[in-house]
DNA sequence: TTGTAGGCGTTATCAA
DNA sequence: TTGATAACGCCTACAA
């Protein structure tokens, strides 16, 4: 645990016979308030600096300069392709800004907690996080990614609210009129079925299955749809998200179910398998770079205007279609 | 950037009415030194604490104690869904030990040493990297994951060079003597070749493909494969990994050739969507878990006894028999 | 049991 | 142009 023996300024300043303020202005170079230090001194010091390997320590460096390089990133669900790609985005992002990015996931509220303490510890120059409920005591600039906007932070609301209306009226469109639902949060399932309910689309509960995301939410809604005679199916599946959609695909094809001519699969988020699955699969994009990338932009707003009022920004999933959705065949 | 108004141990101490050592003492509660403070003062100064939303100041921490929280993590590739999880699996499990993860992503050698100084400024008690050409000129406790051993440093040497054998014995066992290669490394390439030619299979240059990894590669393996009449094809692919394997299974597939009757593909790392493909894909598994666990294990033994003898670890890959290869059809 | 003082490695201020 | 010195926030001997 403990290091060995750290280079320090004092090192490189006897290494180059001058003192530890005259290696700490040469090394800034520029960087810093004062930049007066003769060429030959500077090269002195440059040289004995890589003579030692030596990096400044980032700890003291922080301490004294009262700033952050850290911006924490709070997520969930690393395992889901969309976060994960979400995250890693948004940390090369950052690390090309020249922040160190600080991964904490979560899964638990109470986990939440420990990890949001954990990252304050380091007195981060910003947070991104995508837990809405909670109270954010810290007073430090932070961008809330959620479904719907938080009381007092900055939101980035995804598109949880839109896309299913937007996959509904897609399947509607093409002529679906008995869709089952896979996969679907509680709290959103209603909102969907009100939506089918005006379409005149008919849902029954049996075509309907819960969980909460991933390919085996997926395996097990086809599983239930496979217990029913072939003449009571929906023509249709609007899935939660591409995980579930591709777990549902492949659990029907083992059964000799054939997507889209039996039936029409439609995803979620658009993760890069989405584009190779078999059919490809008609989706909900949420892109992940242009998430990111708004993302960051709301924090460093923030971080620039602590006191500006409180923004949102609404992301509306794109519809992109592939092979996985056609009209309904008759039978 | 700045920091509004940090909350410092004087803070806290001038609430409870303490010296600040008192509260230093009290919230260190048994982990430090000294633990002798009365329940009554202890009380009063975590009050005060919770009351003003108190964290210790991680980096005035790191200064003080020398010793460090950090683990550095140098992966490439986090679009890889093998690498994102297995660096996610790092950053997971580190963190449930106490450590937080420095995640510093590089793509190129030049790009190496950017991360590597980076992540070596904040001191990090160890470090996790997947690039073996370079010196690791501090004194850090480091090891390497990398297809070959490191010079002096531990390593964790990756089925790479082995897998191929693997997957090329299995695919002769089910009795295929005509075996193209999808997206493999130039320098494994040859081994396998030589593999091919002892077992007596038959290889062609018009069946392999170049490229390094991804969905793309093995959609222009399958491309490629399309210009040949179907008469000249071999009865198998063996694809560098999962990605390129389940790219090309993709795009035969659009051209009507069905996996595995038509053509046996065989992939590697046994990535989450492996089993969930269609068809499920045959694979040699690396196991994102058992590896991430395998090299914190290491690293840990390592910064235990930093002046121990290098040591490796050599992970063989697993067979994982889906549904994608079978006896070659006659034709 | 509590408080005082010194030091960790760096930057910034001010004097030389 | 350079060098001493005081912070930064925390921990830990050591003194009270």
């Amino acid at each position: 645990m403990r290091i060995k023996k750290q280079i320090t300024l004092v090192d490189v300043a006897k290494e180059a016979g001058v003192s530890i303020s005259a290696v700490s202005k040469a090394l800034l170079n520029g960087g810093g308030k004062t930049t007066k230090i003769s060429d030959a001194t500077r090269e002195k010091i440059v040289q004995a600096a890589k003579k030692l390997n030596y990096r400044p320590n980032e700890s003291a460096r922080m301490l004294t300069g009262g700033k952050s390089n850290y911006i924490g990133i709070l997520f969930s669900n690393p395992e889901e392709r969309y976060y994960a790609d979400l995250t890693s985005k948004l940390a090369d992002l950052l690390a090309e800004q020249g922040y160190m990015p600080l991964l904490s996931y979560w899964r638990t509220n109470d986990n939440f907690s420990h990890a949001y303490d954990a990252v304050v510890g380091y007195r981060p120059a910003g947070i991104i996080s995508c837990h809405r409920d909670h109270d954010y005591p810290v007073p430090i600039p932070t961008v809330v990614y959620a479904s719907d906007p938080h009381s007092v932070l900055d939101t980035f609301i995804s598109p949880n609210h839109h896309y299913p209306r937007v996959a509904a009226d897609y399947l509607f469109e093409l002529g679906h009129r008995k869709i089952g639902i896979a996969g679907i949060f509680p709290e959103l399932t209603d909102a969907i079925l009100a939506r089918l309910a005006e379409l005149g689309v008919v849902n029954k509960p049996e075509w309907n299955s819960p969980g909460p995301s991933g390919y085996r939410v997926g395996q097990k809604a086809a599983e239930q749809l496979l217990r029913l005679p072939r003449k009571q199916w929906p023509t249709a599946m609007l899935c939660r998200n591409d995980l579930v959609a591709i777990g549902l695909m492949g659990e029907l094809h083992l059964h000799g179910v054939e997507v889209p001519r039996d039936m029409s699969v439609i995803g979620a988020n658009d993760i890069e398998e989405a584009k190779h699955v078999i059919p490809h699969l008609t989706t909900i994009s949420f892109s992940a770079d242009a998430t990111a990338r708004k993302l960051i932009a709301m924090l460093f707003r923030r971080m620039e205007k602590p006191d500006a009022p409180r923004k949102d920004f609404q992301h509306h999933g794109e519809l992109i279609i592939r092979n996985s959705c056609m009209e309904p065949c008759k039978r």
